[in-house]
DNA sequence: TTGCTTACATACACATTTGTATGTATATTA
DNA sequence: TAATATACATACAAATGTGTATGTAAGCAA
């Protein structure tokens, strides 16, 4: 067939990632087959084999695609001396992300997949730990954030920021997980904002 | 061969339940074939196939071996009136299930597979439905008891009982995905009594 | 004790996937 | 402009998994 020029390969390299975005959330990864990706992206499955080694290399560029974005901008938000005090900052941030997984479909369904359609063994079981090591930062983050406000006597009691952080994670963790559960927006997407916001005040003095 | 008993026959059914826990938890669900699940069991296929339609049968099997008696033992801990106040009720009802993951073996590797050695599309899509259920009547019950703690004035500030339930809740359901996923127990399984705690502690006056 | 049913094991036929090998036309480069 | 590498499409071989059909020996009821 016709010999395409780089930028013609680089945009069915996309396609090809979009359409394994869209087959991976159907029918989740291990359903998933190339050719199932290859022939939603209207291309052949030896155009898939060009570009990615196998499934498992379509599967981290999606990821990739997503997550090192997201983690920049959470680390932004919490870091940066704006003149919010510390307690608002983590809220912010908090909200800030729901708020793209609202906006960004492609971040929403790579956080349904990576939640909901995917068993992490073997290959994908490195992930896991990748997935964690992003948590431990983000606590960490939060934590200083409440180390701030605990230097500037917004804390309400004796509470100490490490268990704090812990808890503030956990709770958006969990957030998460029902968020992206809640397809239908009645349980928790509609308030999502409101509960961090309670969450948060429950700390405020 | 030989044609078995009665009891025989549910002996054998319990170990084909029990091989497809180990087999869903070492390879996910997806990549584990009848085949897998009747050879770890000692039997061929033809065993499973007499005692279940197919590997969705055996997955609903595993799952309701484990969750439908710990749902009730949440629900008692939460409603039955003790002699200790609302709030220690639901720390202890957490930590209770904490430590119901701890010592019980199959317990735990059930949640594994559940939460992340499957994969939620076509035929257990409903499961995740069940799942969203059962936290709405955990939540239900929290909110009760925050209820009475509001009313004996044990709460701190002017947080409304509904919001601190969902908060608890998403914060527990948190830290049973981290509880999971933290193998090693360096993270989250050594201090998960203490989280809870100290959660719960952020609400009393 | 006979006959039917149970609790499996074995065998078969079919459909899927995967990786690779090979073909090919065109961009790119020297 | 000739040679080469690129960006795919096509074809092939091998493995794997599934459901079902069939076989069979022993339990159980009459």
């Amino acid at each position: 067939m016709v010999r395409k020029t780089k930028e013609d390969a680089e945009l069915t390299r996309r396609r090809i990632i979009d359409a394994a975005r869209a087959v991976f959330l159907a029918r989740g990864v291990s359903r998933s087959t190339l050719e199932h990706i290859a022939s939603h992206a209207e291309v052949t499955r030896g155009a898939v084999y060009w570009h990615f080694k196998n499934k498992t290399e379509i599967f981290h560029a999606i990821r990739e695609q997503v997550f090192l974005p997201l983690i920049d901008r959470m680390d932004d938000t919490l870091t940066i001396q704006g003149n919010e005090d510390p307690l608002t900052q983590i809220e912010n941030s908090l909200c800030d992300t729901i708020n793209e997984l609202n906006e960004n479909i492609e971040m929403r369904q790579t956080y349904e997949i990576m939640m909901i359609k995917c068993e992490y063994v073997d290959e994908f079981a490195t992930v896991l730990q990748q997935i964690l090591n992003n948590c431990s930062n983000i606590t960490e983050k939060i934590q200083l954030a409440y180390e701030r406000a605990e230097a500037q006597q917004l804390l309400i009691g004796k509470n100490n920021p490490r268990a704090l952080a812990v808890d503030t994670h956990l709770f958006f963790s969990g957030l998460l997980h029902m968020w992206v559960k809640d397809f239908d927006g009645s349980r928790f997407r509609f308030q999502a904002t409101d509960l961090i916001k309670s969450h948060i005040n429950l700390r405020r003095k």
